[in-house]
RNA sequence: GGUCUGGUAGUUCAGUUGGUUAGAAUGCCUGCCUGUCACGCAGGAGGCCGCGGGUUCGAGUCCCGUCCAGACCGCCA
């Protein structure tokens, strides 16, 4: 028998048992006549002593050949210490073993196995299995594991059933790039990895599964972020014979759950507010609720009175530092720079705010005293607070005020981590105009829904239908996004025809469900989870390679594999593919 | 495809204006230590300064190229 407890379960009340232990050894403290081995399995850590005169000498002389990370047996019996470690759960006890067994012995890892390493990002992954031992990473993977297990047992307990779907399915080119793979058996044609099981899950609800779900693995292949790998893990549901209603209902109730049975936590009450009431008001459609900052729009105020900046602007966004009349030159030039920085975009940034009871700007020389008061009024700013404002092209400031309310809520500690606020966007747009293709593209999907009453504006205007889309926003992050369908073909095909595909092209991609469209099916609609930025969320890391066992780089390699790799000419042969260069 | 940052001991990093023998911490090895738990103390080994060119009397340091890593923009229906 390898152990009779793990290493992380003892306690005191277990004096005087007899005991076997198996794990790896963390550390030696050696002290000369006393050595401490420290013994760690993923339950924890704990302490076996070997003590001149008392131990067995040959267990001492043994000793001399242990290194980190070797993997050891212990048997022996349970004591008291003479000095005790509140800060460890095994810390009333030691093991004085009779017996030692060594299992495996070790190399010296390159890096430390520790709560916090010494190794860098790199050379973990390179070492994954090893960092993986980790506690950190560990209650990372472990955190996963009973999100899956709840998700499982909730949506079960909600009537879904859990359906596979396929993984070689027929690459269709929108959207983002399929992963492709060759077929042997039919030379030149390849399947494709789904993006997502988007179209299976809607044959599902025609096939009257009425809830289905699955926790899948999707593919794209674009580049990655530290929140996209290109493969990662939805959460995909779909349900059928519902409005936008019932399924934010019903996801919430998914999501709650969740939070409570893993985390013990109860979040707050769900926002939810309109694609274009989250614009004006945040600037970005999946704002970060745990903070104020509005923005404040300035365009009456401070258009037409002869500054040329804001009379060529499209929009002139202002957002209210609290507290901010206090900053200095430097920290105002540490944010303009932040502003002009290319990620974020902005030409500048105008600052507006009392000093001594006299209202100071950087533009003083083109505004009066009322004027400044009027934009400060309007912002609702007081005498501690600075007004900052950009202008500019209407997307690009919106999207540079937004960074930039982001950036204040990290310098005020507005964003704190054990901090959940919920939130639906919803009324997404149905299109938007890709400047470089000269033609519009689904915002969503293209089975997506347009509002019925808008739906005649698909021939005239299709840049201003809306969608019955949502988005659920958790502290600003995306954390699903779903639709009500298209449950008729009729309206499927405008929709194609909108997105500039000829029938023949409609047909060859997407005929198979087209036609299952016109056999009774029931109106339907779904949301999937982006499972890895969950578990980022709620185990408060930023980045999605923490909660995913085996990882890929940011270069999309696997550095432990060495994967992607060639293969050999047989293999090419076989497939019929030639490589080249 | 682009922007930025980095690459120096096993590891994490410092390295001045271009100038003697490239440092620290940690890990590793050896010795000492009777209650450690990030033990302590003393000593030791350990370097193709990512790679290739160039400038220079002289390059870890400056220039060009290249590779690798990370963050971001584009991209991600």
């Amino acid at each position: 028998m390898y152990r009779t407890h793990n290493c992380g379960e003892l306690r005191i009340a277990d004096k005087g048992k007899k005991v076997v232990l198996s794990g790896w050894i963390q550390r030696v403290r050696d002290k000369g006549s006393i050595k401490w081995v420290d013994l760690r399995d993923r339950f924890g850590l704990t302490q076996m002593i070997l003590e001149e005169g008392v131990s067995d000498p040959a267990l001492i002389e043994m000793s001399k050949g242990f290194g980190r990370e070797f993997v050891i047996q212990v048997e022996g019996e349970v004591s008291e210490r003479f000095s005790k470690n509140p800060e460890l759960s095994t810390g009333d006890i030691e093991i004085r073993p009779e017996k030692i067994e060594v299992l495996n012995e070790s190399k010296t890892p390159p890096f430390t196995i520790e709560e916090e390493s010494d190794g860098g990002e790199e050379l973990r992954m390179k070492y994954r299995y090893l960092d993986l031992r980790r506690p950190p990473l560990q209650r990372n993977i472990t955190l996963r594991h009973k999100l899956l297990q709840e998700t499982r047992k909730c949506l079960d307990g909600f009537g879904f059933t859990e359906i596979e779907t396929p993984f070689l399915i027929k690459s269709t080119p929108e959207g983002a790039r399929d992963y492709v793979v060759p077929s042997r058996l039919h030379p030149s044609e390849f399947y494709a990895l789904p993006q997502s099981p988007q179209t299976f899950k809607q044959l599902l609800m025609i096939s009257g599964y009425d809830r289905y779900f699955q926790i899948v693995k999707c593919f794209r292949d674009e580049d990655l972020r530290a929140d996209r790998q290109p493969e990662f893990t939805q959460i995909d549901c779909e349900m059928s014979f519902v409005s936008m209603e019932d399924v934010m209902e019903t996801f919430e109730g998914l999501i709650k759950e969740l939070f409570k049975n893993v985390l013990g936590t109860e979040l707050p009450e769900y926002e939810r507010i309109s694609y274009s009431e989250s614009m004006h008001r945040f600037g970005t459609d999946r704002p970060d609720m745990r903070f104020g900052m509005e923005l404040v729009h300035l365009e009456e105020h401070a258009k037409g009175k002869g500054f040329k900046v804001f009379d060529d602007s499209e929009r002139v966004v202002g957002v209210v530092l609290e507290g901010g009349s206090s900053y200095s030159r430097k920290q105002i030039d540490a944010l303009t720079d932040f502003v002009r920085r290319p990620q974020v975009g902005a030409g500048g940034l105008v600052y507006v705010k009392y000093n001594d009871g006299e209202l100071k700007s950087s533009v003083d020389k083109f505004f009066s005293k009322e004027e400044l008061r009027s934009w400060m009024d309007h912002a609702n700013a007081g005498k501690e607070d600075m007004l900052l404002i950009l202008a500019g092209e209407a997307n690009r400031t919106l999207f540079a005020a937004s960074e930039l309310r982001l950036e204040l809520g990290d310098r005020l500690g507005l964003r704190k981590k054990e901090e959940f606020k919920p939130l639906w966007v919803y009324d997404f747009p149905m299109f938007e105009y890709d400047e470089e293709g000269k033609r519009f593209n689904a915002i969503h999907h293209p089975f997506t829904s347009p509002k019925k009453e808008h739906l005649a504006l698909i021939e005239t205007d299709p840049g201003s239908l809306l969608a019955n889309a949502y988005d659920m926003v958790i502290n600003g992050v995306e954390v699903g996004g779903g639709s009500v369908r298209i449950h008729k073909r009729d309206v499927q095909e405008k929709v194609f025809k909108a997105l500039g595909l000829t029938e023949e092209e409609a047909n060859e991609k997407f005929g198979f469900l087209m036609e299952a469209l016109e056999y009774g099916a029931p109106p339907h609609g779904g949301i999937a989870f982006g499972f890895d930025r969950l578990c980022s969320i709620m185990g408060g890391s930023e980045s999605i390679r923490d909660y995913i066992a085996f990882p890929k780089n940011n270069a999309a390699r696997d550095v432990m594999l060495n994967s992607p790799s060639m293969i050999s000419e047989e293999q090419l042969k076989e497939l019929n593919l030639k490589v080249r260069g």
